[in-house]
DNA sequence: TAATTAGTTTGTTCATACAACCAACTCACA
DNA sequence: TGTGAGTTGGTTGTATGAACAAACTAATTA
């Protein structure tokens, strides 16, 4: 969980880190806890401590009980959720939702702007206005600390690289904000933000691999690789939309899962045979949940081939679960049990278990609320658990 | 490149890794430069020297050149390749590939021999034979060091999984020569050897992310991520294989990868054509090269399966480069060309450069030898170079 | 009051840094 | 060709400061 360290005063501020990171995951705790779990002295423990009550970290939670057979009562330590917050934006195609959160990831508000058909400079100043919102009705210490992006599309070193449903307008938000607001700021692809927040929000930083499957206007993948996000060399690993399914092998004409399996590609197939142009995921659920004929006809071939994705994935990454990120589910459950029916009879290997993520807006919020945390705190090669605050 | 370092005496030791590795790294190298390259005091180099010295496994190599501008000569610090040796297996489906390896990861000997239609107890034998033919002619100073296995199969935890070509017998091959020789014993998937291999020995310590595809009987990949081996949950990822790819979609049924673009496929539906049982891949081969009609046609099925699997396993990894090892290609070297060719045409991306391992055989084992040699030199969560060796 | 537990204080340890040193070399110049 | 100034590699002795250990105080239970 830890970097290079190579003389003493790394290791001093390493062990800082640790505590800091213990802290953050076990709090409220006291000091004699943080010296048995991670083996340090407790006055060294105690001496560290004073280093991060000093920058306004952490603080100290009053009394809690002693022990039953006696003794002092420990001093409980938790984060100061009063040091600042985090503002976390997911850039989708009709809203721009947004989250505000403490230090420790709790949610301190969420809402979401009407987006759709706007220009990017124009949806910059809905941020803008929202960021100076939240300004306005701070009361935090050191008020804004961070912000993050979710973006559809890939992202290669803070860069939007490839954006399919959005015209960047050759924008480079990270700088824009960070030169604007003086705080770092993340932009990630939104499938891996997802994974993120399984590892970290959801108890899945008991795992040591996770595939999320986002089924959004695309198909992608976010990939956890030894609890770490894998991003590949160039931001594009798990862009699993564009592999080819139908191949050259029987002559057929090649085909890309993208091509007949996202929520687009459902949309618009039910939108020739009805030969209507206005279908939107709204009306598709409607007419499947009226029984409609061609509609069921369309969901059972996407609920074959998202079988066969999930199948894939697993041949590829042998995660311990694999995730699925998808409004269309979402709002049609019952979608669900015959993707994981089919996809347990097509694999030869022992079946990963497949688990719906509940609310794929707020899972994509809080993943970015969680990398960009780490950041603020200096923690980013620590596990770190935001699930019990 | 390091693990968790809590105090002092993990810091110690640390070092002495660091060191060890830069020896081997840049042997040979002087203490000034470890100094330099290390951010270390020289003094503490020196201390920390001695230390690996006493141990053994360095040994000073004379006096270096004195620099042009004047100035002591240096005393040139290399691996002592007198300290031991190891021995690492590949169970070829027709032959059993052994080499002896010094412990910079020089090759001693390399031979193989007649395994077809043997059962593993009687191979085992075999190996028995050759660990004792190696001791007997060994004169280093600790004699066998560490054994590795090449599997044709998955592994996990240090046991066979899924042995599609050989019958494992129940037999627990690491615990087998543990107990007999006392020395570490290393299972490792083929695949995953050779992408080591190519980490490891041919300057892909330069790359983060690659993945080696191979294809020999079945088709696997190994996939090197942030420069560690992947291996998933259960030491199945990159089993693309097993990936559908004829999918339900058009009503087809469905086909795994390795129905129809492995070797042995290959072989097969040649075999069909010609109603012949005898085929093998050097009769392939030879049709091949005789532009025999049917061979040419099922190659260049062959070429545009591969061409896409490779598509795909860029959409997945996204890796810096991709390898193949195959020595269906390797005896056929004309096919690489339009394999690359087809695959440039098919992704959107940037494509990733394609390239061949040049002995499959010798690339498995040095990959063993690699993984095996960090166990025992402690240096398992070090970037080691061996290619200049 | 004895036992127990949390946290503090004081002094020790020892791995690394530092600085001054020695060793051994090159090269310019006489 | 001999000498010494300058340079580089490696060693030695000392200083620093991080974690540690043990003895302490504080506050609790029974």
């Amino acid at each position: 969980m830890a970097g290079d360290v190579k003389n003493r005063e790394e290791l001093h501020e390493q062990n800082i880190r640790a505590i800091l990171a213990e802290v953050f995951n076990q709090q409220p705790i006291a000091r004699v806890d943080i010296s048995k779990n991670l083996s340090l002295n407790k006055s060294t423990v105690s001496a560290l401590y004073f280093d991060l009550k000093e920058r306004g970290v952490v603080s100290e939670l009053g009394e809690g009980q002693a022990s039953t057979s006696g003794g002092r009562k420990p001093v409980l330590i938790a984060i100061n959720n009063r040091y600042g917050f985090t503002i976390n934006f997911d850039f989708g195609y009709r809203h721009l939702h947004i989250m505000r959160n403490d230090i420790s990831g709790g949610i301190l508000d969420y809402s979401q702007a009407d987006v759709e058909g706007l220009r990017l400079s124009e949806i910059v100043q809905i941020i803008d206005e929202a960021i100076h919102d939240a300004r306005r009705n701070d009361r935090s210490e050191h008020g804004l600390l961070g912000i993050s992006f979710a973006i559809h599309g890939t992202v290669h070193n803070n860069q939007v690289t490839y954006s399919p449903f959005m015209d960047m307008e050759g924008i480079d938000l990270a700088n824009v904000f960070e030169t604007k607001y003086q705080v770092p700021v993340l932009l990630e692809n939104e499938a891996n933000l997802s994974a993120v927040y399984e590892r970290d929000f959801n108890d899945g930083h008991a795992l040591n691999n996770a595939v999320t499957v986002s089924i959004h206007r695309g198909i992608g993948a976010g990939i956890i690789v030894n609890k770490e996000l894998y991003h590949g060399d160039h931001g594009e690993a798990g862009e699993i939309g564009r592999s080819v399914i139908i191949g050259s092998a029987l002559g057929q004409t090649m085909m890309k899962v993208e091509d007949f399996c996202s929520e687009e590609a459902i949309i618009s197939q039910l939108g020739q045979i009805k030969a209507s142009q206005a279908l939107d995921r709204q009306s598709v659920v409607e007419l499947y949940n009226q029984h409609d004929e061609d509609a069921v006809t369309v969901l059972n071939g996407f609920i074959r081939n998202i079988a066969m994705i999930i199948s894939n994935v697993q041949n590829n990454y042998d995660p311990a679960t694999i995730f699925i990120n998808s409004p269309l589910i979402e709002e049609l459950p019952s979608l669900l049990p015959p993707i994981t029916d089919h996809y347990q009879k097509m694999t030869k290997s022992n079946p990963v278990p497949i688990k719906m993520i509940a609310d794929s807006h707020a899972a994509t919020l809080q993943g970015g609320c969680a990398l960009i945390t780490r950041q603020v705190l200096d923690l980013e090669n620590f596990e770190l658990n935001f699930s019990a605050k």
